[in-house]
DNA sequence: GCCTGTGAACAGTTTCACAGCG
DNA sequence: CGCTGTGAAACTGTTCACAGGC
């Protein structure tokens, strides 16, 4: 199983959940780890998380475990983490302060380094150590900066536009929380998030478990474990 | 196909994108949708979106399309928008302030009822017409309110203390932003959103993708289309 | 004996092709 | 004739059980 034969989506996506989880063990001096402690810890199956790292090929030690350093950098190596990724945003409303003033990017190899807004009123303030800038310096940043990766926090009603612009600027990959589905060119990836789905997929399972507010548990098989 | 035979959880996320598409045409006066249409407008594909709604039994006209406004109707009530949510945010940081500021929530038959925190600093400010709370009311407003769903924003070290908190106030269903894996109690609903998770993603899809800078597309194969 | 690595069964999801109704 | 509704097929991802090294 070399690094060949693509990782699947759902592998990735819980690597780097391992990944954080290592890089704080390490921090706290950790030496090894075994699967179903590192599982228990990122909230998933000792048996799913061997499977997942297999797709790296063989990197434990039988008996023993998994030597907390040693994977922790196997994994950024795999992830792409090894040099940092440059990253625009675009849309400085409420959301878009939160993201650009959120230390998880910055602490996992992501860096901002360009902050744009349409509205006047929002260019020229400051959001940590850097200004917020209108919409027509945004080719030239990315140029400059080498950016490959954009984030769209704007309105739905313009997040098209937005993704049109970024992609002609030459980001190749776009991360959308505006709440509609973007078309780009082939090569281009676009990966959506919507807050409120997640609220209404919750608000669902809370529905189909209590139906009946006399029933205590429902049928209390309930999961309990979140997941990425 | 009655509402017995428990919905598929990948086919309730996209009934949420749907119902926001549907309501957008309803609001702009349309009368009808195919399959088609609708599934392009959600980014899925017209099959798919059509064996998504046969869980919800016939409900459209065969050579016509679907009712706009009936099939909203149809998918608010399944997904139990009948009837307005209480939520209660703990950790108004940043994130927190942004996600109770998002109009997103309140349009979609979400409200929140309580925003808490633990910083003295933060207590007594106002965002939008609430003002947050000391951490010691948290219990008095779930009951009063009968808050079902708690949405968690602090940092990742108190989050597992917060989720206890909200558990033993009565809380039922928990959406997680900050990056630890919670364990809650049999019964309870968590799900985890982890914002630095979909942008490692994306940054490994990107790096498959444009291996070689002088090769220009690699194969050519990418997605262009988002989902949520 | 313990813990990793993996093939094989299983479950869930997507895609396809087409039957059936308006 | 168009578009919905659906079984069957293909695929992806997950779980289980155990073989294999330390």
């Amino acid at each position: 199983m070399q690094s060949r034969p693509r990782i699947p989506e759902a592998t990735v996506a819980r690597l780097a959940v391992y990944l954080r989880v290592l890089t704080g063990l390490a921090d706290s001096g950790r030496g090894t780890v075994s699967s179903g402690e590192l599982a228990s810890a990122a909230g998933v199956n000792p048996a799913g998380l061997r499977k997942d790292l297999s797709h790296l090929g063989p990197c434990g030690v039988r008996g023993v475990g998994y030597d907390v350093a040693t994977l922790r950098d196997r994994i950024a190596a795999v992830l792409g983490m090894e040099t940092a990724h440059a990253c625009v945003l675009v849309g400085i409303g409420n959301l878009g302060s939160a993201l650009a003033g959120y230390g998880g990017f910055g602490n996992r190899g992501f860096e901002f380094v360009g902050l744009f807004d349409a509205s006047p009123a929002r260019v020229g303030q400051r959001i940590g150590d850097l200004p917020v800038r209108p919409m027509e310096e945004l080719d030239e940043v990315v140029a400059a900066t080498r950016a490959t990766i954009g984030v769209i926090a704007t309105p739905a009603e313009v997040a098209q536009r937005v993704c049109d612009r970024l992609t002609r600027a030459g980001v190749r990959s776009i991360l959308n929380f505006a709440p509609v589905a973007l078309t780009a060119p082939a090569g281009v990836g676009v990966r959506q998030v919507d807050l409120s789905v997640e609220l209404q997929v919750l608000a669902f399972l809370d529905k189909q478990r209590g139906a009946l507010p006399g029933t205590a548990l429902g049928t209390g098989l309930a999961p309990a474990g979140g997941m990425a």
